[in-house]
DNA sequence: ATGGTTTACGACTATGGGGCGAAAACCTCG
DNA sequence: CGAGGTTTTCGCCCCATAGTCGTAAACCAT
């Protein structure tokens, strides 16, 4: 999230093939080492990003035509980042609108929008946004961020009302001093957890029962 | 999906590593294929099972400990094939029960229950179920499998309500002839689509606006 | 004090799944 | 041919949860 809006790393190439076209960062495997430490060098050494809250694995990608003149594999991942981290990143480095993305190289669009719907997703079903927002924020600043990634806009009331019902948000007990042009201050919430948690409501053709367990 | 139950089909191994523990079937990816190409083929030479209806790619493996002595990734896809499709697989490979798995070789027991997790979660929000059901069937019979692939029971009226309003389960018009111990005859129902469509009903904190659109 | 702005909260509505019981449609047996 | 048993179907009601809206609360500036 830059600027209240959803946007990718990506640093433009200089070499052929796709010279001057867009790129994610990644690299070579390096034996021996997993897949998910593979990333994080790449992402620690090349480009400085070592804030990355959420890593996933996406998917992988084994077209024989997807690099030309050469056969190669590559297993995609969506790493998050908090609004209010700000990495240094080398020079031929970017930030791009994920809705606005200028050429790509490669299939490096079809991951990048990939990407977009697997955190669109999960956005609903999960505490992900633990990983795009920072430690303490308001309910408006929540609605920011999941604005921008949903592409549409979203109740104040609802997002409150269903986050916190499901305990994934609770308040901290501080407020947000009002902005200039005046306002009621918001009350501050954090994240119940900062990993990965699914919410199981969602499972329909539930085993029967009255009712799952409710603590008294 | 045999004999009510949700299994799996492996193979036991001859020689070291994991001698006489149960495997799944697979290979190595030939240049120049795909990694669906190959799976199809490593299937389709090595078990003769072509009638896989549904491929959904599950996940990377990169652990460099997975196979013993040897560095080796593997993807592992989950691939489902219907009730009625008996394939002749050969002597050293079986059916077994996913929920009583013998002693699995490498990481064959996660990979197991990863498929088996994602089969689950997408019989909520996807017509998956498709690829494990006939052509033509019963609710109870569709109810058999539900209730074997989610490992609990599954209310008919509710099984049928839900998927009938989403638009995934039609009607053929046909009736099955009742069983030995008589009963009303079952209305017989297909899947409207028999590839995979997903429920979208699912997203929270969904656009404003009036209520999406609705036939009149 | 007054008006403008932002946030919070309660009340109402809509949607969709779960549970239950009665009715329908078939069997077998006397 | 009727009675009893079995399986399927269907309607009705309940409840959980999300979406909408209006009003009150808490702040600013003038």
């Amino acid at each position: 999230m830059r600027a209240r809006r959803l946007e990718v790393l990506v640093w433009q190439r200089a070499l052929e093939p796709f010279a001057g076209r867009w790129s994610l960062p990644g690299g070579y495997l390096e034996p021996v080492e997993t897949l998910e430490d593979s990333i994080r060098r790449q992402l620690a050494s090349k480009v400085d990003v070592r804030e990355v809250a959420h890593l996933e694995q996406l998917e992988t990608l084994s077209d024989p035509d997807r690099v030309p003149n050469e056969w190669q594999l590559a297993t995609a991942y969506l790493g998050l980042v908090p609004t209010d981290a700000d990495p240094a990143i080398p020079v031929d480095t970017a930030w791009q609108r994920v809705d606005r993305l200028p050429p790509a190289a490669f299939d490096h669009a079809a991951i990048i929008r990939a990407g977009r719907d697997r955190l669109r997703a999960k956005l609903s079903y999960t505490n992900v946004a633990f990983a795009l927002a920072p430690a303490e924020f308001t309910i408006s600043e929540l609605r920011d961020i999941y604005r921008a990634a949903l592409g549409h806009d979203v109740s104040a009331t609802n997002l409150q009302r269903v986050l916190v019902r499901r305990d994934v948000l609770e308040p901290t007990g501080g407020h947000r001093a009002p902005g200039p042009s005046g306002g009621r201050p918001g009350a501050l919430f954090r994240f119940r957890a900062r990993e990965l948690e699914i919410t199981d409501q969602f499972a329909v053709l539930r085993p029967p029962g009255p009712a799952r367990a409710a603590a008294s």
